[in-house]
DNA sequence: AGGGTGGCCGGAAACGTTACCGTTCCTACA
DNA sequence: TGTAGGAACGGTAACGTTTCCGGCCACCCT
């Protein structure tokens, strides 16, 4: 059996009181160097461990947070990094993350959500990092309980007050704008956006390809479809629709690379070349691009990033409960490499067919 | 400030004991339903939620069990999955698991390591889960700690006496086993195996390998090569060399997804045809797999199964802590998709150019 | 010499539960 | 009628810390 050995045992050991053992342990003032020595060498001695759930109870906090994933039923990539930014900033702090998956239906009220039991019993907790995809049913629910939390923000449903919550963001819009305007600059005029409207996210894209095209009073062109499963699919799918419009149409925005990935994908497979015929830019940078050739031009997010924004803001609201509610942003970055080019270097110039060989 | 109710409230205001409401709780018996149902309604009314804490320190146990990915920078796909398999056993038990990334020198004496304090601390935890590519000097450490554990062996580097430890592994001897084999009653003969030996689990790919090469009598052909940062890179130059065997070598075994994609990259680049000129097959399905064509041939392994067992293991471990040393295999599944073909469709066969338009 | 001050320390009450043990009351049975 | 036994419950000591408070002593100053 374990041979537990307490605060008590140490003080007993080293001749003093257990308060004294308390304060070497904690670096608290008022003990003289010599019984200090003295206790820390017994605790070597005895190889003794500090019970931290003991300490928590008296002290009233858990440092721990929650990371929770919600109705995504693999962690994807993207969540698996900003994963791994919360846990590296909350160890810079010496607080632990318990990772926790979560689905619950967008359309039960608040009331009638029975969340986690970690979520729920008191202490286990001090706040909630709440990642994946999440609806205001939710969100409500958690704020009822008056746990400090903070939510990303990009794959958010509903009508949710952003003003009222501690959220962090990446630029959809402004990344978007950023690759629009590079196509645009590249002499690109008759650009298509490949998106699905009815998810926030992708429909942040559209903004801002709109603002872009809008600046240089270009024509908006939207290929929309509904992704229920695979993005990348749906971007096949879509690439057999822009072979209609060739050879007006050079330049493709896609939602994010999955989709610009099936779109190539789809080109790739009629005879059509990127970037020789049709430029094409995705949106994340994900692990996956670089398997497959052109390198895909991309926005960059930085995940860990975000993770470590979203960690730092709840450290912060830990710290001073009354912080008024914030949206942070975490921007990004345009990453040119090989999928995009002038227009006019291929097919689309003249309209001749040429076969070429891969 | 927040209005705590405790344990002592309920009983007040029930006008009970607070060993009465206390079995109310935990589904004692010795309770009135009438009592009970009074118990449970004034709980109900008063939004009351009991302190996992103080249970936890009266109860001594933590229901956490600890998730910690070691030496990897990114938490890639592979153990994202793995945490996922573990997460979701633990939800069925109610347990918790807390996700922690630690990064060790292989060479530091066990008891110089300092170990994150979550894990060294008594009570915050009751067992562990090893992930991630380890060494014995974190395994020993550990050990020493007297935490019960699991550790996810099949990156796991030096002489450790597996008969004394509690892993989970995934067959990969048998999976390379299979997948050699399945080539060689393609028709294939000229097969190489593209590995790293100095890695225990491409050792264990090219030993299963040499297996079904063996049992066929067909001779070994292996090009060894040093994987520090980049398996995709080192497909891309591994298929260089194997451009000069051409065309003996028929079929190439990657000692897993990333190496076999940039050999297919290499070889594309080089006009040399998947799996018309050689066939491939890779180990692990990877997600990004599913953006390349040809559809890489492969062994699949569960990775969430993995998880799942090893979370299974750490709790009969907690169940019993007399469980006896156990290594428990994942098995693996061969994945026929279109990087694979009988030999002798292109080049291989007949020496002759043949240009094929995609 | 007396009193104030500060360093050092120990005792004990918390923290919010569970678990043990003892008490009361009621029923059933001899 | 007496008693055994069981159902229902309350009191309280744990669990292992931290924190508060008070005490002791040495020292210094007037």
């Amino acid at each position: 059996m374990f041979e537990y050995v307490s605060i008590r045992d140490i003080a007993r050991r080293a001749g003093v009181g257990v308060s004294t053992v308390s304060r070497v342990l904690n670096d608290y003032p008022d003990t003289s160097q010599q019984t200090r020595e003295k206790v820390l060498r017994i605790i070597r001695e005895v190889n003794y461990r500090p019970n931290s759930r003991a300490r928590q109870l008296v002290k009233n906090t858990a440092e721990t947070i929650c990371f929770i994933l919600n109705n995504r039923d693999v962690i994807n990539p993207f969540h698996s990094r900003v994963l791994m930014g919360v846990a590296r900033y909350a160890r810079t702090l010496a607080k632990n993350v318990i990772f926790m998956q979560f689905d619950y239906p967008p359309d039960a009220p608040p009331n009638r959500l029975i969340l986690p039991l970690v979520i729920w019993e008191r202490g286990a907790l001090d706040g909630l990092v709440i990642a994946g995809t999440n609806y205001p049913n939710f969100i409500n629910a958690v704020k009822a309980l008056r746990i400090p939390f903070v939510v990303f923000g990009n794959n958010l449903f509903g009508d949710l007050q952003i003003r009222d919550l501690h959220s962090v963001w990446f630029d959809n819009e402004g990344g978007t704008r950023k690759s629009t305007e590079y196509l645009i600059e590249l002499g690109h005029q008759n650009i298509w956006c490949l998106v699905d409207t009815t998810k926030p996210w992708y429909r942040r894209c559209y903004d801002g390809y709109c603002q872009a095209m809008a600046q240089h009073q270009l024509r908006l062109h939207k290929l929309d479809v509904r992704i229920e499963d695979s993005p990348f699919n749906a971007g096949v799918e879509g690439a057999k629709q822009f072979l209609h419009l060739q050879p007006q149409l050079s330049a493709i925005v896609a939602g994010d690379d999955e989709i610009a990935l099936g779109v190539l994908s789809g080109l790739n497979q009629n005879g059509v070349r990127v970037p020789d015929d049709i430029s094409l830019v995705g949106f994340d940078d994900i692990e996956g691009l670089k398997f497959v050739r052109p390198l895909l031009t991309t926005i960059r997010v930085d995940k860990e990033k975000i993770g470590e924004e979203l960690a730092k803001l709840l450290f912060e609201l830990l710290q001073n409960r009354d912080l008024p509610p914030v949206k942070r942003t975490v921007s990004t970055e345009l990453l040119v490499r090989e999928s995009s080019a002038r227009p006019g270097r291929g097919l689309g110039s003249n309209g001749l067919s040429i076969e070429v060989v891969s």
